[in-house]
DNA sequence: ATGGATGCAAATGATTTGCATGAAG
DNA sequence: CTTCATGCAAATCATTTGCATCCAT
């Protein structure tokens, strides 16, 4: 549980960020970025929206204010193939990556990017302003071993 | 212009695929593979569509068959963060990814790929069934040219 | 005061689905 | 002749938008 001294920080954090974008701070922008920072992985609207206490918040605001988010490079928008978009702070994280289980769809963060070569090769082709997006997709282990055991059950 | 013994011979090979998926030979989806095959780039469905010759196919037709495809992995879906999926043969061309420019959407190839590596990582991780994701974005030379022009004509 | 943010409700638009019919094997 | 694909129309559902009101500055 967070310490009284600690959630106050965390607020004057935030509204440094939003007063340095000349955004106006409101309690919903608040509550987004504080929802953000204690996750550990990337949230889609739905889940944000349903963890904010002040429930009276319209889903139409949160993507809004994610919306603003993103165009001001707060957070950045995360696709994983499915129907919902999902958001992640970037200030105070370095540049990673994603693996989702196709299975259980847990997602653990891949910090390696080797991918400055190919950027480098496209900025000689005369691409600037680059960026990419990267997710990898694929079993992971506890589902793989559950599912050899639930064939074994249907053998016997 | 496609001499017709060529045509044939297209036709051929797409029944081929289809049936070696068990799949049922129709009009629809015969010509669907043959625009996906002189399309250069990835298409959205709707320029599939617009594309038919058979004018009365429905959209939910090109819906189900680009379904159906995906999932036979005839073709691979692409998603470059705008309101459409693209859809791009898979067979007769090998594993690339993408450039898009942001200013005039032009989509370019890109043949290197290095993520053997990371995927070994995520292997030994205990991760099985990979596979990956990957896009640029960047702004082409042509358009960062014409921005510096209409620039300069904006101060005179 | 006043411009921007929010709540509410309605619109949008890509994609999906139910059902009756028609074609493929 | 039976299974499956298609056309048509309606439904779905994430996301966006218009407008009146409220709040931060």
């Amino acid at each position: 549980m967070k310490a009284k001294s600690d959630i106050d920080f965390e607020k004057e954090e935030f509204k440094l960020i939003l007063n340095s974008h000349s955004q106006r701070i409101t309690a919903p922008r608040l509550e987004i970025l504080s929802i953000l920072k204690s996750s550990k992985n990337p949230l889609t609207i739905s889940e944000i929206h349903s963890q904010m206490k002040n429930s009276k918040t319209d889903l139409a605001t949160v993507y809004r204010t994610l919306n603003l988010f993103a165009d001001l490079k707060i957070v950045s928008q995360i696709d994983f193939k499915d129907d919902f978009m999902r958001y992640e702070l970037i200030f105070d994280r370095h540049h990673h990556h994603h693996v989702v289980c196709r299975t259980c769809g847990r997602i653990e963060n891949v910090e390696a990017c080797i991918l400055g070569e190919l950027e480098k090769m496209l900025a000689q082709k005369g691409y600037t302003d680059l960026s990419h997006s990267l997710e990898f997709f694929g079993v992971c282990e506890s589902c793989r071993v559950n599912s050899i055991t639930s064939k074994q059950r249907k053998t016997v």
